[in-house]
DNA sequence: CTTTTTTTCGGAACCGTTTTCGGAATCCTT
DNA sequence: AAGGATTCCGAAAACGGTTCCGAAAAAAAG
C-alpha cells in the first residue's frame, strides 16, 4: 500500500494524494475529502523513512534520554512529551544507558531523523566537549548545566548544583552532623555531583568543617550500587551521623545497607537524598530529600529549544532552585548517638 | 556526506561502496580495504532510511516494551537486549505508555522498519484479538499467555498466572489469614491480572473460602494509585489481615497506606508482592513476594522469536512458575490482631 | 467574447541507498 | 592458444515519498 495505490484508487495523481496529506493549500475541498476517506477505509500510513529521506528538514525533535531505569529522569521525560504533544510537536525518544555516548549517538540520528532540535536529559558534560561542534542545530541539556561550554546553540536547564550541595551541607549542619558520608555519582568534576560536592565542601568549610576524601564514595543510579557503596563507606569513615545521597535512588540502598548494618534511620544516622522522586515519599522512612522542580525543567526546556529554533532567543542557561522536602529520614543529631 | 561521495573520493562505482559496506564477497580486498579507510576517515554513515527504503526486508527485531516506568518491564528488556547483542541481532526497542495501542504500533512500526521479529513486553491481549492478524512476522509476547489467541506466527512466554494466583492465596492461607484484600491491574479477564485472581479465588474456594468484589480494587502501575485503591479497600472491607499486591510497585503504595492508616506491616497487615523487582528487596518492610524469573523469560523469548524466524520451530506457548520469596511484610496471623 | 488571473492538478526529478544485470578483465582448462 | 569459468566492478533501476514546474480548467477582468 503506497501513495501510488491510494492515487490511482481515488483516481488522481500521486502529487495531490501528497498533498492532502500534508495538508497543503491547493487542492480542492472535494479531492481533498475524496483521498481523505480512501486513506481511512485502507487505512494508509506513508512510509516514513521515504518521507525523511527526501524532505531535507524534518520537524520532529529528539529526546535523548540517558538512564532508562532513572524515575527522576522519566519525570520530567514525561513533562517534556507532554508540553510538546500541546505544542504539536512530534518527539521522537531515545533511551540510552549510563555508559553510551548520547552526542555521538545524536549525530547519527541526526543524519537520519533530519531534527529541528534535540533535548538531552541526563548527559555528560565531557561528552559535549568532545563532539558537540559536529551538531549544528539548537540544543537543550537538561538537568546538567552547560554553561561553561561555549556552544552558540547550545542552552542549559538545571538546578544550581553548586548551591544545592551547599544547601544539603547547611540543612545537615543545622541538625546538628558535623560528620556526614556522601555517596556521589558519576566521577567527573563538572557534572552535577562533582559541582554538588564542591558545594557540600564550601558549605561545611562555613562552619569549619573539611571533608576529606575518605567521606566520599561513588556510587552508580542503582540501588545495589549505592547498598555496596555505604558498606564501603562505614568503613572508611565509621563515625558518620548522616550521609548525603545524591539522588533519591541511592538513598534507598543507603538506607538499606544502614539498616542492615543495625543502625537506626534516622535516630543513629540521618540520610539526606535529592531529587524529590515520587518513591521517596512512599519509602519508609520518608525520604528526606530536595526537590527538583521536574515540571518546570521540562517546560522551560521545551520554551528555550523552540525559541532557539525560531530564532527569538539565544543559547542560554538556566539554573533553578531545589526545596527542601522534610521527611523522616533526616533528624537532628542526639547526644547519645555519638557515644556508639 | 552520501555514498557517492565516498565512492568519488575512493574512484569506484557507488555499488562498489555500497558492497564494502554491507560485506558483500564479489570485491577484492584491495578496494575493500581503501574503501574503508576512506569511510573511517570522513567518518560516513550509510543513511538508515534511505537503507530501509530500499531493503525489502531489514533484519533488525522490533521490541515493544508497554510502560517505560516498570522495573519489572525493564529488567525483562534488559536480559533480552543483552541476549540479541550476543546473537548479533540488532534490536529496536520503543517505549509505550499502559494506554497505547501496542500493535497498532508496531503495525505502523512494521511498514518502516521492516523487522523480521517482534517481541511484545506488557502487552495488552485485548489488542490483539483485534488487530494482530494484520501482522505477518514471527513475534513473542511476554509476560502475558497468548495460548488462547489462534495465531500461528505468535509465541508467548509468561508465568502461569492462574496457578500463580492460586499459590499467592494458598501461602496466605497457610500463614492462617482468611481476610484478604486484593489489588489487582488492568481489569481484562485474560490478563495476567484477571487470570490470577480466578487462581486466588480457586485457592481460596479450597478452603472454603469465597472471594467476594468487596475485596477486590483497581489500580494502576503507579505507586499512589496503588495508594489510593488501598485506602478505598480498607474503607470496603476493614476486616483485612492480609493484601495481596499483584506488583512489587503497588504493594510498595499499600504498605504506605496502611502505615499511614495506623496499622503496622506485617504485625496487623500483611502484604504479598508480585513480580519480585530489585527495589522490593531494599524496602522497609522487605516485600514478601512471588519473583518471576526474568532472565528466563528474556532468553526464552529470544530463543522462540530466532527460533520462528529461522522457520525450526513453530508457535507455542511457554508457562513458567514464579518462586516464593520471603520477605518481611508477610507473617503468620496473630490471633490479637483479629481483635483490632 | 477574449484575455488575464487564479485555482487545481499531474509529470517527472530527486532524496541515498541496495540490487539486478551485464561487461571487462583475469584465471583455468585442454 | 582458444574457450570457458571466475572475479571484480559499474550503470541503472528501483524503494516511497515530496516538490518544482508547467499546464489545464475555471473564474475574473476587460
Amino acid at each position: 500500500m503506497t501513495i501510488k495505490d491510494i492515487a490511482r484508487l481515488a483516481g488522481v495523481g500521486v502529487t495531490t494524494v501528497s498533498r492532502a496529506l500534508n495538508g497543503h493549500p491547493d487542492i480542492s475541498d472535494e479531492t481533498r475529502e475524496k483521498i481523505q476517506r480512501i486513506i481511512k477505509e485502507y487505512n494508509y500510513t506513508p512510509n516514513q523513512n521515504a518521507r525523511t529521506l527526501k524532505q531535507s528538514a524534518g520537524k520532529s525533535i529528539l529526546l535523548m534520554v540517558k538512564g532508562i531505569r532513572s524515575m527522576f529522569l522519566s519525570a520530567i521525560s514525561e513533562g517534556i512529551q507532554q508540553n510538546a504533544d500541546e505544542a504539536g510537536i512530534a518527539v521522537s525518544v531515545h533511551y540510552l544507558d549510563e555508559q553510551a555516548d548520547e552526542v555521538s549517538v545524536a549525530i547519527k540520528l541526526c543524519r537520519e531523523l533530519k531534527p529541528v532540535g534535540i533535548i538531552f536529559l541526563g548527559g555528560e558534560i565531557s561528552n559535549f566537549e568532545r563532539s558537540f561542534s559536529q551538531i549544528k542545530i539548537p540544543c537543550v541539556l537538561s538537568t546538567a548545566s552547560a554553561k561553561n561550554l561555549p556552544f552558540e546553540n547550545l542552552s542549559s536547564v538545571s538546578i544550581d548544583d553548586f548551591a544545592s550541595g551547599r544547601k544539603a551541607a547547611e540543612l545537615l549542619c543545622d541538625m546538628g552532623h558535623r560528620n556526614v558520608g556522601i555517596i556521589r555519582g558519576s566521577d567527573e568534576i563538572s557534572n552535577p555531583s562533582g559541582l554538588r560536592l564542591a558545594g557540600v565542601k564550601e558549605g561545611f568549610r562555613k562552619h569549619g568543617i573539611v571533608i576529606s576524601e575518605s567521606q566520599v564514595e561513588f556510587s552508580s543510579y542503582a540501588i545495589s550500587s549505592a547498598y555496596e557503596a555505604t558498606m564501603a563507606l562505614c568503613g572508611k569513615f565509621p563515625e558518620l551521623t548522616a550521609v548525603f545521597a545524591m539522588a533519591d535512588i541511592m538513598a534507598i540502598g543507603v538506607i538499606r545497607a544502614l539498616l542492615d548494618m543495625g543502625k537506626r534511620v534516622p535516630t543513629d544516622v540521618s540520610v539526606m537524598g535529592f531529587d524529590g522522586i515520587e518513591l521517596a515519599d512512599y519509602f519508609s522512612p520518608r525520604i528526606t530529600t530536595l526537590l527538583q522542580p521536574t515540571q518546570k525543567i521540562a517546560s522551560l526546556s521545551m520554551r528555550l529549544l523552540t525559541g532557539m529554533i525560531h530564532d527569538t532567543i539565544r543559547a542560554n542557561h538556566i539554573q533553578l532552585t531545589p526545596t527542601f522536602k522534610p521527611g523522616e529520614s533526616a533528624a537532628h543529631l542526639r547526644r547519645n548517638s555519638m557515644a556508639e
